[in-house]
DNA sequence: TATGAATGAGCTTTCATTCAT
DNA sequence: TATGAATGAAAGCTCATTCAT
């Protein structure tokens, strides 16, 4: 009855939502998406969406921690266990590329969020992490890229190439966009 | 009353709904900012916005084509005129952050507006002006780098920094961030 | 709760906003009348509206269609089906002043609509169907009144009768007016 | 410098007012009509209406009067001075005919009226002064058709043959149409 | 007289949320 | 769990009217 993904059907209801959501806020805005949309894309009427959800509040909450959570974990997993920093920076772009051709939507949702949103509970964004990881670097001569400019490059640069790729104006394979990337911001943090 | 000094009250009505509702669409998104919200800053009713604009979209397509024309306007004068593809780097760069550090506003709309519109005309876009420069100069051989690898480095870099600045975890000085993000940038775009 | 009783309860939120906006167009005109007229005296909300009809032009298109259709058709298999010329003027005085006295909205509504809107699909409307008959008697040389004379003097001398009869000016039993009206317009399309 | 109709420019503002409104709320209804599509018909600015009118429904009243005034003028001077009652209907309709083809507008005004106003001081308008003739003529046996009857029949067939005329269902000659009605309504008032 | 900016009330419509079924 | 009708607040927009110039 179970398995590894059977039919679409067998996806819970809560779980639905939560993929059509994050697709949704990720490119309309949280105000820009009604729980109308969303209840019609799952398929579903807008007040089952309660059964599932106490509010758009809560679904916003949920899918933010969620993706937060997600890719933190990776970064701790994958990221953290380098020796080296050059090694940490190679494996943080293709945790974040890697993370972000397969969750596009994901991706997108928390640059959307960083953007949109009055009130960020910075501690927890996967951002915060990534930042101590430049400023430990930082403070032990491993780089001498200002801690925050080092952040913004890795994010900012991955962020704005999936949104080129989404409006069409790149076409290149994934693999080809992750070895361009790699080298690109590798060189950056290489010095002078 | 004042002759032709330049005191506040004699920014025109339509130029003072301008400045606001640049400042709040970057801020809350499009459809996270009402007309309401804009008035209110501006100091009229609702109503009056409508003597300057046709409708909330009128506004948006106003604005859009301000300041696309004044960052593309800057674009073609000031880096366009460089001799050498390092010069025009440095001076994109120097062009983006200051045009940042004077108008963050319409910096942050900018990036809103690609992600939140759904259709949108790339082609007049500031983007698509430096992609075509990045595009020109991997054909030469200029560069080894994929042009929307490029672009999403010098964009997506400035880009972010600007929003960690506005979340305060940034708070290094202008032209620190300026001096730093250019030697970043740089880099990358040397070769290996 | 009660069977298929047919207490006004039970009639379905759509029907009685139907009835409810077909007098009030009927009385105050298009723009004359307000979603909070009609909501209000259904005896629900606004919002409650939309749930039914998709915007007030819905609601004007629904009703024109179902008015129109209602009377075509009572012309078809009332009026069409008489041998005679004369039997058919008879027979169509009778439908339309018969229609008339049972739906006293919805003659008012056509009328209101002939005159008030601008961009009209001539060919639906039951006038059309009537102006057809009278052409073929024309043609025939069964009568001798211009078709557009013909359709005036049946449509608006009943459509006038009732307004002066809803202004209090004609305080007359039903038969009567209807026996009168009858003798005045079979009278005129008698031969000289 | 003034002569008998000079060029456009010659007619006082206050009357092209009435002239505009006369038209557009005969074809738009009184809601449907604002002071912003008058005064954009008449080239004036919206406030510059309120130097001639003091409301819209000053404009209202200002046209119904003098549009009833002329009307009813011409009913008395025309109509009644006529000595047999056939006399009186042919030139009854001869008259409401003639002043429909000189003013389509202001006719249809009077229909607009008496359809869409809630209050009518009915005294005042022409249909009173026409209702009163043929009420005369039936208590002294000059006609067996209900007063009221008589009055649909007149007033109701011209009415409708104008809007018709505008719809473009009619396109006869103006002689053609009057000599038409004339011999219809006056079958219709001659004994069986 | 006329303009044009502004107001304020009211319009149509949207939308998060609730609730009886 | 899910539906679908309803609410009520708020959105975008319109419009008669006012007023300084």
């Amino acid at each position: 009855m179970s398995g590894k993904g059977k039919s679409l059907e067998l996806v819970p209801t809560k779980e639905r939502i939560a993929r059509v959501a994050v697709r949704l806020f990720s490119k309309k805005g949280f105000k820009g998406t009604t729980i109308k949309d969303i209840a019609g894309e799952v398929g579903i009427t807008e007040g089952a969406i309660y059964r599932h959800f106490s509010s758009k509040e809560d679904i916003i909450r949920y899918l933010t921690r969620r993706i937060t959570e997600e890719l933190v974990d990776l970064i701790r997993r994958e990221v953290l266990k380098e020796r080296t920093f050059t090694g940490m920076v190679e494996r943080l772009v293709e945790v974040l590329m890697d993370f972000a051709f397969k969750n596009p939507d994901s991706f997108r949702y928390l640059t959307v969020y960083h953007i949109l949103r009055e009130e960020i509970p910075q501690e927890d964004l996967p951002g915060r992490k990534i930042l101590e990881i430049f400023r430990r670097a930082y403070e032990k001569g491993e780089t001498d890229l200002l801690p925050e400019v080092a952040l913004s490059l890795v994010i900012g640069s991955i962020d704005r190439l999936f949104i080129l790729r989404e409006l069409g104006v790149s076409v290149a394979e994934e693999d080809t966009l992750l070895r361009e990337m790699k080298k690109a911001i590798l060189r950056a943090f290489r010095g002078p």
